[in-house]
DNA sequence: AGCACGCCGACT
DNA sequence: GTCGGCGTGCTC
């Protein structure tokens, strides 16, 4: 029996002592327990991390004194001994400590007390009352005798709600002993109102076939093959096999952990594992940030008593305590949105990947474009690749023209203010489906500085006064608002510059709204709807909005990246791309990554039915490699030439950086300070390590701090982190400048 | 010499 | 995180 637990001490970074376990105490303190546990003349509380069986040796040889635990916290640990190991993993990779890890591995609604199970008041029958009694009460009594036969017919009992005309025949009965009335444990369903149809496992096709084989013989193997990419083309039929995959895992009596990216871009996804596995809709956990904080507490609690058995979430659902995983899914692996941006800031998919390695489990990645990290480890024999490179049915990729918006403008120009939103071809082609009553998705990025607002006559832009970047002109309230800080003013009448005052400047830019409202002066018979943040903030109206586009109440669909991912509606013949350039001119090498996969993405929405789709591109730079071969659907030749050039600057995947920022409302301290830890590393960092200089990041101001960055490179991410953290360690940083660090950074402003 | 303050290391 | 030891440097 082990004597020893090693505790980490609450709010404390890093701090693991060693207490010894009471007699009383053994066999009931195991890792992950919460105990209390004396620190100096006060107490304290902190999670057991490993159980050692004596106490280790100090300095003089001897073993350390210890001090007996106090007593034992709260029911059954939230981490089990692999998630406490993955929870060393991530504090050690990411330079955060292990107690800011573990707290981000538990959601807060299940830590803090404040949530707690939903109970309503339920009667329930204790006994029945004899005949002559029941005689007695149907004669003088109607009331109680009607409960009394609702309640011998209920299992469950029956919420006092029900018999709220009836309270007082209620309460003769709980007198009379014949019942109880005993607060029950409800479930907060997510799904309360939607019911799902069950859904048959599909036919494979060959290639599905295949990959379901080795997704299969991966998860027999115990944790002993390699990870799995699932390369497979949009409509492949990717979420079928995931589907299939996942019902063998149960079979074999494992569970199994499906990521999807945020849910609100995909809830197709979660549709379509909640109607496969309707027949056990218990044993499904859904976890994602839409979630209300009491049906977040209910659906971690389900998977915590081990009653569901798959569980599909967003990034932070790698942490869900499910036992005995077989498999691993990450579904469209690529997504940016894997990535936390506050600290730890973990990348999901490399969680899962690391997870599967403690659990002995499978792990499959999946994407049309998947990561060039991913595809790289591939190629390096560290992955196993399966590809589908059919669409599922027979159906054939949409044809993909490209509009060179430099000519269009010249062809339009003069005959309305500012940029046309639809070139002549996009026009005539959604025309044609409007006809034939087909569907066209109309795709604007809005990313980038699209909807800001430009003086045409001087050039004046708009811009944030807390930040370094333009505002963004929102038409309905008349505000221009800050992206970054959300700082809102009203749009000015005409161009602020003093020596314009051009009232041209409220026509320039274009976003959604505005597309949207062309397109109600263009296409007057259309029925049209807008997808953005903007008029998606309601509950549902994502869900409502769609539906309504997919029973064909709506002929073309406007908005930003929520419509571009994962999304499947078979009347949709038609996608447009309004400006694909807009990802492109941005600092940052996966700029080129970001716009391919973008493309691809967009254009899988087109011809997943019967019909032949199309897909037109418009842009300023039709020769740009991201644009061209995204045009031909070859996701190799891309990334051939992509890796290629990251190889020759030692750019990700071959390399892994990491970004320290430095950040202030003091310039020169912000800026002085990365000055400073730049010198320092400089002498302690190994040769094969690049390091930049340090320079204004480019967004150099954010929310009145400026921002100041240093991109430090290295074969191994560990040969950066440990002189890193030395150093951080040695260095005095003023109070008023705050340091951070990213490993493996996907947004380099 | 006496004391305040801040840095640093230990806390089991 | 928090406490206490100890060194520095300032004041009496």
């Amino acid at each position: 029996m082990p004597k020893v637990a090693r505790v980490l001490i609450d709010n404390s970074p890093d701090l693991e002592l060693d207490y010894s376990i009471p007699d009383g105490l053994t066999g009931s303190v195991v890792e992950g327990s919460r105990v209390a546990v004396p620190l100096r003349a006060k107490r304290t509380s902190g999670t057991v991390l490993e159980l050692l069986d004596a106490p280790p040796l100090g300095k003089n040889g001897k073993p350390v004194p210890l001090k007996p635990l106090s007593t034992l916290l709260g029911g059954r640990p939230f981490f089990s001994a692999s998630l406490i190991a993955l929870g060393r993993w991530i504090a050690g990779y990411y330079c955060t400590s292990l107690d800011a890890t573990l707290r981000s591995m538990v959601p807060e609604a299940v830590r803090s007390e404040k949530q707690s199970f939903k109970t309503r008041k339920r009667a329930v029958l204790t006994k029945l009352p004899d005949a002559a009694e029941r005689e007695h009460l149907s004669r003088r009594a109607p009331r109680q005798a009607a409960i009394l036969k609702e309640l011998a017919e209920s299992a469950e009992g029956i919420a006092i709600t029900e018999f709220s005309g009836a309270s007082a025949a209620l309460k003769a009965l709980q007198e009379k002993g014949f019942v109880s009335v005993e607060d029950k444990v409800v479930t907060r369903d997510p799904f309360e109102d939607e019911t799902f149809l069950a859904s048959r496992p599909l036919n494979l096709n060959g290639a599905q076939q295949v990959a379901l084989k080795a997704v299969t013989a991966a998860v027999e193997s115990r944790g002993s093959a390699k990870p799995l990419l699932l390369y497979g083309i949009t409509g492949s039929g990717k979420t079928e096999v995931y589907l299939q995959a996942v019902d063998n895992v149960l079979e074999r009596g494992q569970s199994a952990l499906v990521l999807v990216p945020e849910i609100s871009l995909t809830p197709q996804t979660v549709d379509r594992f909640k109607s496969r596995f309707s027949h056990i809709q218990d044993s499904v956990a859904v976890l994602h940030s839409h979630l209300s904080a009491g049906e977040r507490h209910d659906e971690w609690h389900k998977i915590h008593r081990r009653e569901a058995r798959i569980v599909v979430g967003a990034r932070s659902a790698i942490f869900a305590p499910l036992e005995q995983l077989g498999l691993i899914i990450v579904d469209e692996e690529h997504e940016f949105s894997y990535k936390q941006e506050n600290p730890p800031r973990y990348n999901a998919r490399d969680i899962a990947v690391v997870r599967a390695g403690i659990e002995r489990c499978a792990v499959l990645l999946g994407s049309a474009t998947p990561s060039f990290e991913s595809f790289q480890n591939t190629r390096a024999g560290k992955y196993d690749i399966v590809t589908l490179d059919e669409r599922a049915d027979d159906r054939t990729l949409p044809i993909v023209r490209v509009v060179d918006l430099r000519t269009e403008s010249r062809k339009t120009r003069g005959k309305s203010p500012g940029p046309s939103v639809l070139s002549e071809r996009l026009r005539i082609a959604m025309d044609r489906r409007l006809d034939r009553g087909e569907q066209t998705i109309l795709f604007i990025n809005r990313r980038g500085f699209a909807s800001s607002l430009v003086c045409q006559t001087c050039g004046h832009v708009c811009e944030c006064q807390h930040c370094s970047i333009p505002l963004t002109f929102h038409k309905k309230d008349d505000r221009l608002v800050c992206h970054i800080c959300g700082f809102r003013q009203l749009a000015p009448q005409k161009c602020p510059a003093p020596d314009c005052r051009d009232p041209g400047i409220r026509f320039a830019g274009f976003g959604t709204e505005r597309v949207e409202e062309q397109l109600r002066a263009a296409m007057p018979a259309a029925r049209t709807a807008r997808v953005d943040t903007d008029t998606m903030s309601r509950k549902n109206q994502l869900r409502d909005t769609l539906a309504a586009f997919r029973s064909q109440k709506i002929d073309i669909l406007v908005g930003t990246q929520m419509i571009a991912k994962g999304l499947d509606f078979p009347n949709v013949t038609l996608v447009g791309v309004l400006n694909a350039d807009l990802g492109l001119h941005i600092p940052d090498f996966r700029a080129g990554e970001r716009t391919f996969q973008l493309l691809t993405q967009v254009a899988g929405r087109a011809g997943r039915g019967e019909m032949k789709g199309e897909v037109v591109i418009q842009t300023f730079t039709p020769h740009s490699p991201a644009i061209q071969f995204a045009r031909h659907h070859d996701y190799t030749g891309y990334s051939e030439q992509e890796l290629e050039f990251r190889q020759g600057f030692s750019y990700p995947p071959f390399s892994h950086v990491v970004l320290l920022t430095s950040r202030s409302t003091h310039e020169r301290r912000a800026e002085f300070t990365l000055e400073t830890l730049a010198k320092r590393l400089k002498k302690t960092l190994p040769d094969d390590v690049i390091m930049g200089d340090p320079s204004p990041s480019p967004l150099a101001r954010a929310q009145d701090q400026f921002r100041f960055q240093l991109m430090l490179r290295a074969r191994r991410t560990a040969t950066i982190t440990r002189p890193l953290q030395a150093t951080l360690e040695a260095t005095t940083i003023p109070g008023d400048v705050i340091v951070t660090t990213d490993i493996d950074p996907l947004n380099l402003m």
